[in-house]
DNA sequence: CGGGATCCCGTAGGATACTG
DNA sequence: CAGTATCCTACGGGATCCCG
């Protein structure tokens, strides 16, 4: 089970293929509040765009992780939800989320290190 | 803690960012397994051009997850490995690797169900 | 209000050739 | 062996306009 040499490969592409893109993860983190609407969720999430809300929530609703209501109604009104599935999800989702905010830190410094190591290196060869 | 409102759309994006790339999760998996060489991971990584794994390893390397050991021989020789940070990602990635294997049957059948309905509604719509 | 249709661009990433 | 350097293309995704 979990990362294991052969099968992590594809498994874990898989998912990342559905949830790893630029938005999935936070729509349904939004709705694992509440159901919400789309002008909602367009509102919340900061510099979406329209276009790629409507793109990720129907990539969502065709893999069943968000349930998709149309009301008949003037103006229109749509809800958007997750399903029982989405849920599982989303609990997953939250161990990466939780590793994230407790190590973010750790990266940070590691970045700052390798790029102030490269510096140096490059101001040597500059020397030379 | 976890997949919250306001935090969870940044944070997880965060990680997105480092490991939701096309190659990284791979890398993370085999490396998981023991120090490997370059090679050694190109080989076991099925499709990756030596560039990406290239630019991979130096992301994970810049970010502290993995370490790069080169020894200065003819030909060349170098190893790479996880770091303990980069471990600690690996046991947080394996909550989704566990909940790919175990739900991506249902994504599956969610999709084909999504779209033979499309079909259907598009005949209705050609019918008229 | 909740989209669909178009146009457009930046960039992730593949193929290939060269190097210490 | 383990890269680096170019070149080039596909596609994610933004902006804009239109429509029921």
């Amino acid at each position: 089970m979990g990362l294991q040499p052969h099968s992590a490969g594809c498994r874990a592409r898989e998912i990342l293929d559905r949830v790893g893109d630029k938005w999935s993860l936070q729509v349904i983190a939004l709705l694992g509040e509440r159901t919400k609407r789309f002008t909602e969720l367009k509102r919340e999430i900061d510099g979406i765009s329209q276009r790629m809300l409507t793109v990720t929530l129907r990539g969502l609703e065709r893999d069943g992780i968000v349930t998709r209501t149309v009301y008949p109604v003037m103006p229109p009104r749509v809800d958007y939800s997750l399903t029982p599935l989405g849920a599982t999800l989303m609990d997953a989702a939250n161990a990466l989320v939780s590793w994230a905010e407790s190590h973010l830190d750790q990266i940070d410094a590691a970045r700052a290190d390798y790029d102030a190591r490269l510096a140096e290196t490059d101001a040597l060869k500059r020397t030379s």
